[in-house]
DNA sequence: GTCTTCATGTAATTTGTTACATGATTTC
DNA sequence: GAAATCATGTAACAAATTACATGAAGAC
């Protein structure tokens, strides 16, 4: 149920039609919520249906501009007031790390590379976005910094981690020659 | 689709009831890949449909033992090649934080601090796990370590990260009289 | 006049959550 | 014999994904 904050969120800082909202969600957002153009629709419908947005009348191409409604906004800051909730964790990568003892060591080890190489690129695109990101005028410049910084630092620690990881696994493996030294 | 292969994976150990890869999921997993009774019932049933796993007859208390079939290994195998996968990012933590701006800066400096002190709490339930594991015997004793490692240098980064961002949100605040300072 | 971008939706399906229901066996 | 644990399910609902559909306005 976070999606009507993300986008109670954007509309806080001013008004938008969906597809100014999906820009946003396919932008820099992504990497921290990330949505369907179907999703966005039927939630903005939603809210509007609870009156925590309201819609104006249709623009030029059928656009419609959604506003944060007072009722909206208490939800927002409700929701931003709140104890970190109860979200249950799903990693995709780390259940797969978790059962690598079933391939033989040198697959075990060909995928934490491929781990650790992922993260590198992250870090990469993460520079990129930093680059490309006007931090001038943006009303979430500050704290799309910090969140930012959270991602840099996550891949930062994901390469380390995996980098470590096929150390434990060298390590563990049976004497025999490895790949990158063998004839 | 990961719910499947997280059991198929727990099947591939040895053959276990509904209820005994429940525990698994409260327990250490939990921590990985969460899931209800509800649907790791609902799960094994299609995937015995699937032919990915057999059922035994019933048992005792109506208990019914899976196992695994050729066709789950393989598709259990496939999916540990697979390269790592398009699981769509939602952080309901980072949402929040990145919309911190709408608070005032007392508010948000607080709500860092609750996330510091839970990262510090995550770091002490991962070790208290850590202690009450038995890893003598268990078959995924070695990549259950490396995945606890993930989760300590996670919590970790997360406690530095927002004690970093605490002093952000301090330096770029007018100069009033701080709190713990004040009166 | 065609291509791109703007702009919004519906329908079907899958995945996950919450609530409810039931009964057998063991332990004390 | 009462309570705890073992053991499995159904039904209703919410959230998310995938596929499909349509059409207006601007750019060239």
């Amino acid at each position: 149920m976070s999606l009507r904050h993300a986008l109670l969120g954007l509309l806080a800082d001013q008004p938008a039609s969906g597809y100014d909202l999906l820009q946003r969600f396919a932008g820099s957002l992504d990497n921290v919520w990330s949505a369907s153009q179907t999703q966005v629709y039927t939630e903005l419908t939603k809210l509007a249906g609870e009156g925590l947005i309201t819609a104006s009348e249709e623009g030029p191409r059928r656009r419609k501009e959604y506003s944060i409604t007072p009722a909206g906004d208490t939800e927002l800051r409700n929701w931003l007031s709140t104890n970190e909730s109860k979200t249950p964790a799903r990693n995709e990568m780390l259940l797969r790390v978790f059962f690598l003892g079933i391939l033989p060591p040198q697959q075990a080890l060909d995928h934490m590379a491929g781990i650790r190489e992922r993260s590198r690129a992250g870090q990469d695109a993460l520079a990129a976005l930093e680059q490309s990101t006007d931090w001038t005028d943006e009303a979430f410049s500050d704290y799309g910094r910090i969140a930012l910084e959270w991602g840099k630092r996550f891949q930062t620690m994901n390469e380390e981690w995996a980098q470590w990881a096929e150390e434990q696994i060298e390590a563990r493996r049976p004497g025999e020659s490895r790949r990158e030294t063998a004839g």
